[in-house]
DNA sequence: AACACTACCAAGCAAGCGCTTGGTATGTAA
DNA sequence: TTACATACCAAGCGCTTGCTTGGTAGTGTT
């Protein structure tokens, strides 16, 4: 019952502290190795009582990821929508995934990335489609620099690129070290559309 | 017993058949969802007798990791050697890296980065060991780079995203399609050194 | 002939797992 | 007052799991 930190955009109902609570169970010891119980005992009940919310476990799983993968998606449109370069929306994105990865939201992201094939076929198609919703906003930001002529890659190519640079920040990233979220955004922008992008780049 | 494709690296002893179907076991379904019984059923004994060869199952998890980084550490030494230049001794780990993920040794090089915390600490901390030596040769020449000023970020930042970059390929590249392993690895030496590096680089 | 070694089988145990069941306490609304 | 919903407990069932045990067959070696 140490009571799990709670996890950006997820409600502090008896449902949204089991999220919170599984989030991070899943994500520091992996789905199978966490059992209902430790779940239970995080939130302070007995574990029967986790299934008059949930049917199975699996679905909590799903509810994890349902609810990053939404959360995050709303996130990179905000981030787009502040922006008028593609440039600097490709920054805003990468910043947006960065805070979602290593910040507010880093236990339900990882466990997103990293338990994917844990769901059944039937779940897992329909996360993906969650997902392609999330992808596409970046496709359509790579699209337009690509356009531009910014980078000689190909766009789908290059995200893949983006998403392991990004996705693998949760093995090191410290927030509390010297690098900030930002300067690593940036790292990562100069790789896209290379270093002698901006104004006295620095 | 539809017997696994061998791991490169990994002999066809009775022991070794064994780690080779654990490899791409662990890789399809993870460490923990994969049974004893799975591994024996692959290479057609029963689930007892694996204890003949290996003392418990998280044994068997090393064993796939340690002969894995053994083998490509090899293989990252004879890359570096058969270069002078830094930048191509770069693009010669990038495609050593690459064929180790989705290539000869996918299966346990997938394991070995998605399984990691499996381990109990004693041989996590024993791995860890192994994978300092594999990254030392990277961060050597990478650090031959920088000295040269073909990049500006720390060295170590920088093979933090080119692990990303290469780590991620498992979950799209597909070696039947349009891009090859050099392709692609010609595209992240730039993502590293810039695009206008060498004569005609097309 | 005697022994040792490797590679395996057949059977099953103890523990841990997801999940079920039948019930209780509290709140809310007609 | 009755009715229903939400949120939980206490107990435990049935199954799967990693692993153990005691034994056997085949191959060398002395």
């Amino acid at each position: 019952m140490t009571q799990a930190r709670a996890v950006h955009g997820i409600d502090d109902s008896p449902r949204g502290r089991l999220l919170s609570a599984a989030a991070q169970l899943f994500r520091d010891k992996g789905y199978e190795r966490t059992t209902v119980r430790d779940i239970a005992a995080v939130v302070g009940i007995q574990s029967g009582s986790i299934f008059h919310h949930f049917k199975t476990k699996e679905e909590i799983l799903f509810a994890v990821m349902e609810e990053v993968i939404h959360f995050n998606t709303e996130r990179l449109r905000a981030a787009i929508a502040a922006e008028d370069r593609p440039v600097e929306r490709l920054r805003a994105l990468v910043r947006a995934e960065l805070t979602a990865i290593v910040g507010d939201t880093s236990e339900a992201m990882t466990v997103l990335v990293t338990e994917w094939r844990c769901l059944n076929a039937d779940k897992q198609r329909e996360a993906l489609a969650l997902r392609d919703i999330y992808e596409q906003l970046w496709l359509d930001v790579l699209a337009d620099l690509h356009k531009e002529g910014r980078f000689r890659a190909d766009p789908f190519i290059m995200r893949r690129l983006i998403t392991g640079m990004t996705g693998w920040t949760h093995n090191w990233f410290d927030q509390s070290r010297s690098l900030s979220v930002e300067g690593l955004a940036d790292l990562i922008v100069d790789r896209v559309v290379g270093e002698e992008s901006e104004e006295g780049a620095a």
